[in-house]
DNA sequence: AGCACGCCGACT
DNA sequence: GTCGGCGTGCTC
């Protein structure tokens, strides 16, 4: 791994001297391992007043002087670089700094913490808004529309084709939409063509629009299902329709679809769609969004309510932390209920009086209307809040508040843990255990991780929370690394729900074949004569309803994906979660020709038809990704609920957060094990967490709460813990288990995905690879495991294998890790294969 | 990433 | 002898 030399010409005070030219440091808006390093540019005179770290400016860059987006890091007076090689700086793109030296530093951090680049980081840091993009232009030089076509006969036949589809039109046509017809391909020609003088090129660069407006796409309501489906056989046969194709399949899923969702995910571009609109085949709605997203609400103001002595101690104790902290870290462990957010109430309270500021990090799935509510009502205008869901627009506005100091707390998901206060004294992560802080795309950072270091730089305190924390931050406590806080009493005292397991292989012994045990059914009957709510939760993860042959076993997987299909009831049809691919159901075995073709396999839908069958009286909801689509889909889901306009809510993963039900007295966990079978060191602290966690909704209010947890494995550690709600009995079991097994927190782990389309290849690649790692391992400090299939080993007709290394040593790891992909690659360079990583990953892949 | 340079084989 | 393939190396 690269270390950078950072110049400390930026800080401090910067004194230009008369008559020497000053020089910025810039990044470039590039992500690629060769850009990544410092370039330095010479600072026009008319500019120097604006130059300043985080000042985004275009560059010229190159042979052919480029325009590029650049980010000014530092600024100096000398370099090392042959000054007839320096450029001047082309101009500034805003007058609003992105970043100040305290994000830039954490940002450095980053780049050596996570061992990415550093133009990742500074997006990263950045608001995630308004790229730079400059658009290209082209038309047949207008002297030449008569005789362009003429000589065609030393033409290339696209280079005809080109020419005849530039003739027909009369304007500039976008470039983008050009390599959407001809393929990108046809680049060299369009340069080939431009050099001659025959297409004229135009460069326009391109801000993005902080748009007020979302674009949605929706199938037109007037074509019936058949058309449709002909239409859609019709463009998967031709060789052009191909992303047209795709798009239809996806909007026959999902009703309206935001525009740039959609292309994000079936990487199709503008002109696919607009194709699709001329034919009136799909229909396009602008929506205005509302600038600031909670305007149009009232929220009631709040006041603090009187907290227990266990809650007053712990406030007590963060407060005394709060005035000298060097970047303390306190773990909160309370129980499911014992009122850790107003604990996080009063905190920002005292930190808004002392001057200072405060982020909330929360799992992006609870970041609902009554969470916001709960800090609105306390700190009305105080707050700001960010999430997935608002536009750019919105969501640059709210950083735009923080970074003027109009608010003093923010509330978002991980990305919020870069918010530009500039007297940040206190970060608070809830749910710590969640794995949503953890970023999937570099820098994979975790917020945990960040949170603790931003605090460390600037003097904050940094408390992260949880009823059930993760093993590394519990070990972290008992390493005196952090500081232990716990909370073991229900706020109300309300009683912990009593958890009984279910072993449902006694069920099937006795002949019961339904998916609910005997007990379950009595209490759900029971709960609803008492007119009382009941959760029935589904672990799907690591789970598929898939279609089988019975005769010969074989299971529909999907043939880009290898995955298997999931079977969708309402319609008949199987469908691929990966990639949207959707089948009917075939009636014949592609295998064996046999006709017994079924499906297998739980979904929420197949257990919402059972419970219709068993209790026809009963008011059911059912909360997945299918009915709680759109904008606030699952929060209408949830205040239905709520409100009792149903009795018995049937969810995934979603609704295992947070959520507050008073009137919910039974939660009846389905299949609880189906996480222990994932191909991961983690599955057993998955399944306790989820146990735990979905227990915690039963019984919040007066009346007590029962939890029925069915398993085909009840006598497994993190089951019989989780029904005694004993987190240490866990905690000491598991640390054992890993410290054997040398796991995290013992060790440290380094991820190595190879992908590629050419399968071969792509083994062949990760042999190699470890072939390279062995002979650079010689004192046997890394443990090298490898190379396997991942374990979705195709995705998207990419083919994945992963090799894992394991060290005690992060930084080791770290440089050998690098040293090894980069030796790797210097030996086999070919853009074939793609090699990435992950330090600390928190899913094995 | 994107572009130029440069070294080899298939053509006028 | 030239055109054009894409391997290699550089970008302040």
């Amino acid at each position: 791994m690269k270390y950078w030399i950072y110049k400390n010409t930026h800080k401090g005070v910067f004194v230009k001297v008369k008559g020497e030219k000053m020089i910025a440091e810039v990044i470039i808006g590039i992500s690629h391992e060769s850009l990544d390093k410092i370039f330095h540019y010479i600072i026009p005179e008319t500019m120097e007043n604006e130059i300043e770290i985080g000042i985004r400016v275009l560059v010229p860059f190159g042979k052919g002087n480029k325009k590029v987006e650049g980010f000014v890091i530092g600024l100096c007076n000398t370099t090392s670089i042959d000054s007839n090689k320096l450029k001047e700086i082309y101009s500034i793109v805003d007058q609003v700094p992105f970043f100040d030296e305290h994000l830039l530093e954490l940002a450095k951090w980053m780049k050596e913490y996570y061992g990415c680049r550093m133009i990742d980081c500074l997006r990263t840091i950045m608001p995630s808004s308004m790229k730079i993009k400059s658009e290209y232009f082209i038309r047949i030089a207008p002297q030449l529309r008569e005789t362009a076509l003429l000589d065609f006969k030393r033409r290339s036949k696209e280079e005809t084709e080109i020419l005849s589809f530039l003739m027909s039109r009369q304007k500039y046509i976008l470039l983008e939409d050009v390599y959407d017809i001809f393929g990108k391909e046809s680049s060299k020609y369009i340069k080939k063509l431009s050099k001659e003088g025959i297409i004229e090129i135009q460069e326009e660069d391109k801000i993005k629009e902080l748009s007020y407006t979302i674009k949605y796409i929706s199938i037109n309501k007037d074509l019936d299902l058949e058309e449709l489906e002909d239409i859609v056989e019709l463009y998967q046969s031709k060789k052009n329709y191909h992303a047209q194709a795709r798009i239809l399949s996806m909007l026959m899923i999902n009703d309206w679809i935001p525009v740039n969702e959609l292309k994000k995910a079936l990487q199709v571009s503008n002109s696919s769609i607009l194709s699709l609109a001329n034919k009136n085949i799909v229909q396009i709605e602008e929506v205005e969004i509302h600038k600031d997203p909670y305007s149009h609400m009232d929220f009631k103001s709040a006041k603090p309510l009187l907290p227990t002595q266990e809650q007053k101690n712990v406030i007590q104790y963060i407060i005394s932390k709060l005035d000298h902290s060097k970047g303390d870290s306190i773990l909160i462990h309370g129980i499911t209920g014992s009122g850790k957010t107003e604990i996080y109430l009063q905190l920002i309270e005292e930190v808004i009086k002392r001057g200072g500021q405060s982020i909330v990090l929360v799992p992006e799935i609870s970041l609902t209307p009554q969470t916001v509510e709960r800090f609105k009502g306390r700190f009305g205008d105080q707050v700001a809040v960010t999430h997935s869901k608002l536009s750019l627009r919105e969501r640059y506005d709210q950083w735009k508040k923080a970074k003027e100091g109009k608010v003093s707390v923010m509330i978002g998901p991980r990305s919020a843990v870069f918010t530009p206060f500039t007297s940040l004294k206190l970060i608070i992560l809830d749910e710590e255990h969640e794995n949503t802080y953890k970023s999937e795309i570099s820098p994979k950072f975790h917020a945990r991780d960040v949170a603790r270091k931003r605090c460390e730089m600037v003097g904050g305190v940094c408390v992260v929370a949880s009823a059930t924390p993760s093993l590394e931050s519990y070990f972290e406590c008992e390493q005196g690394k952090m500081e232990l806080l716990t909370l073991s009493h229900r706020a109300n005292e309300s009683k912990l729900p009593s958890v009984e397991i279910i072993d449902m292989r006694k069920e099937l012994e006795l002949g019961n074949r339904s998916i609910f045990s005997v007990a379950l059914k009595e209490e759900i009957e029971k709960n609803l004569k008492n007119k009382e709510q009941t959760i029935l939760f589904l672990n799907r993860r690591g789970f598929s309803n898939f279609v089988s042959c019975r005769k010969c076993g074989y299971v529909l997987k999907c043939k880009n994906c290898s995955i298997s299909y999931t079977y969708h009831a309402y319609n008949r049809s199987i469908q691929c979660h990966y990639c949207g691919d959707k089948l009917k159901v075939p009636s014949i075995c592609p295998q064996c020709g046999s006709s017994h073709i079924r499906y297998f396999g739980v979904g929420t839908e197949r257990v919402e038809s059972e419970v219709k069958k068993h209790f026809p009286d009963a008011r059911v909801l059912r909360m997945d990704l299918d009915t709680a689509k759109g904008k606030y889909g699952y929060e209408k889901i949830l205040d239905q609920f709520k409100s009792h306009k149903a009795d018995i809510l049937i969810g995934t993963q979603m609704i295992a957060k947070g959520h507050d039900f008073p009137n919910v007295t039974l939660v009846g966990i389905l299949a609880a094990d189906l996480t222990l079978h994932l191909q991961d060191f983690r599955s057993a602290e998955r399944t306790f967490q989820l146990i735990t966690q979905v227990s915690g909704r039963a019984g919040r209010g007066e009346l007590p709460g029962r939890v029925l947890v069915q398993t085909y494995d009840p006598s497994h550690y993190s089951i019989e813990t989780a029904k005694d709600h004993d987190y240490m009995s866990f905690y000491q079991k598991e640390i054992e288990l890993r410290k054997q097994l040398n796991y995290p927190p013992f060790t440290h782990i380094f991820l190595i995905l190879i992908t590629g389309t050419n399968e071969k290849l792509v083994i062949s690649s990760a042999y190699k690879l470890m072939e390279i790692m062995k002979y650079l391992n010689k004192k046997d400090k890394f443990e090298l495991f490898g190379p396997v299939p991942a374990i979705l080993s195709k995705i998207k007709n990419k083919y994945r294998w992963r090799i894992i290394v394991k060290c005690d040593d992060r930084d080791l790891l770290m440089k050998y890790s690098f040293y090894c992909i980069s030796k790797f690659r210097s030996i086999l360079n070919t853009q074939e294969i793609q090699i990435q990583s992950d330090i600390d990953p928190l899913m094995m892949y």
